[in-house]
DNA sequence: TTGGAATTCAAACGAAAGTTTGAAAAATAG
DNA sequence: CTATTTTTCAAACTTTCGTTTGAATTCCAA
């Protein structure tokens, strides 16, 4: 990292996350990032081997990131009570809201893959997301134990969906006719609870009889 | 419409409808617009004022479809019970999971909207969604009446985000890790019944007393 | 039928994108 | 210190994009 070179690639990197995170992949040009890292125009091309070649490695590094804070999460919860776990949960979902780390920002990647998947991007999923499945499959069998194997996938893409949509349309639930504005870490508490709230509702109460 | 310049601009819209659905607005070019519907490469320009407002017509075709039946069914909600309407509204929402129909095509655009809305998308959605937010609302305060405004729009978006996390990701969720498939109405009505069964276990339960 | 309006067409324009080039500069090994 | 490799740099190249142009053609009312 001392060597000069290292600190060109490291400013790229860097301001590629950003741009990447904000942007997506197509409004980001490479001029932006080369500008925003005050490097040379050449850079990129010689140390990542194009845009492509940038682009796979900023998706790794928030793959793996993402992943191995995930699952270093999922033991903490383990050991709480299965309220307090699926409330964990959904209050890291929404993180992103209000949150303007680097890991929110690696979220925000995975926000814009979510429409049009690189090819990288699928191959990564389908080969180191399962973990992550995992600890949702696992919080939501807590609460509907007896259920099968379908029903808990069912129920934990539910639960994710129920974070998912503010998270993901942050900005137009800002606009009318919703006007919902998350500013502050309070405005995310209040939602958070909320939504806990009524997935726990809804997962612990006993399933109706059928023909009821 | 037997006019040859009315021919041409529907073939242009049509083609068009496909094209952003398939791959969003920036990456279709009007190139291949032209080229799908066999016009000159001009020809969107003379009838549509450019690529703007050629995307401009389609979105409002897309909303007004996908709104429109869910508004003219408010009615028929009203007079139900809540919970067989609340089941109606999702069933409603899932209905694109099967099906290539149009309104899978129009949601597919929708769905590009919400990483990076375009400025038409913008206005559209803040003029014209007020009354499909009305029926979501209307819902939910059937279940939780006492809730004040801001609980109700939380409540409108928690619900519909159950439902969308399944159809915006219909394609992803199919592989791994998840790999539910949705191919027939028998699977649709599966996940509606899950969905609306949990949803309303949610909202019918009383709130927590705080600090609980 | 005819003259003006509406529509189609091939070609080119200017801007912006990612990439390549080859020389200059810096770093490093012997 | 010198020779060689690595890295930086400004500039140009190539492609693709949305749009414009102006002539040619088609349409339609008078």
């Amino acid at each position: 990292m001392t060597r000069p070179s290292e600190i060109t690639r490291d400013r790229i990197f860097k301001a590629a996350e950003r741009l990447f995170a904000d942007r997506g992949y197509d409004e980001t040009s490479v001029r932006a990032i080369v500008a925003k890292a005050r490097v040379n125009q050449a850079a990129i091309n010689y140390h990542f081997a194009g845009k492509d070649g940038l682009y796979r490695e900023v998706l790794r590094a928030a793959f793996h990131a993402l992943t191995e804070q995930q699952i270093a999460h999922a033991e903490e919860m383990r050991a709480m009570p299965r309220e307090q776990a699926l409330g964990e949960f959904v209050r890291h979902q929404l993180r992103p809201l209000v949150g303007r780390d680097e890991l929110t920002r690696y979220l925000r990647i995975f926000n814009w893959e979510s429409v049009r998947p690189t090819a990288v991007y699928r191959k990564l999923v389908s080969e180191e997301a399962a973990p992550f499945m995992d600890v949702a499959i696992d919080l939501v069998r807590r609460f509907i134990p007896s259920a099968d194997d379908r029903t808990l996938r069912f129920a934990a893409i539910w639960l994710i969906g129920q974070c998912a949509i503010f998270v993901r349309n942050r900005e137009q639930l800002a606009n009318a006719p919703v006007s919902l504005v998350f500013d502050d870490e309070t405005a995310l508490d209040r939602l958070a609870a909320l939504v806990s709230q009524w997935a726990i509702a809804g997962l612990a109460a006993p399933a109706p009889r059928p023909g009821a």
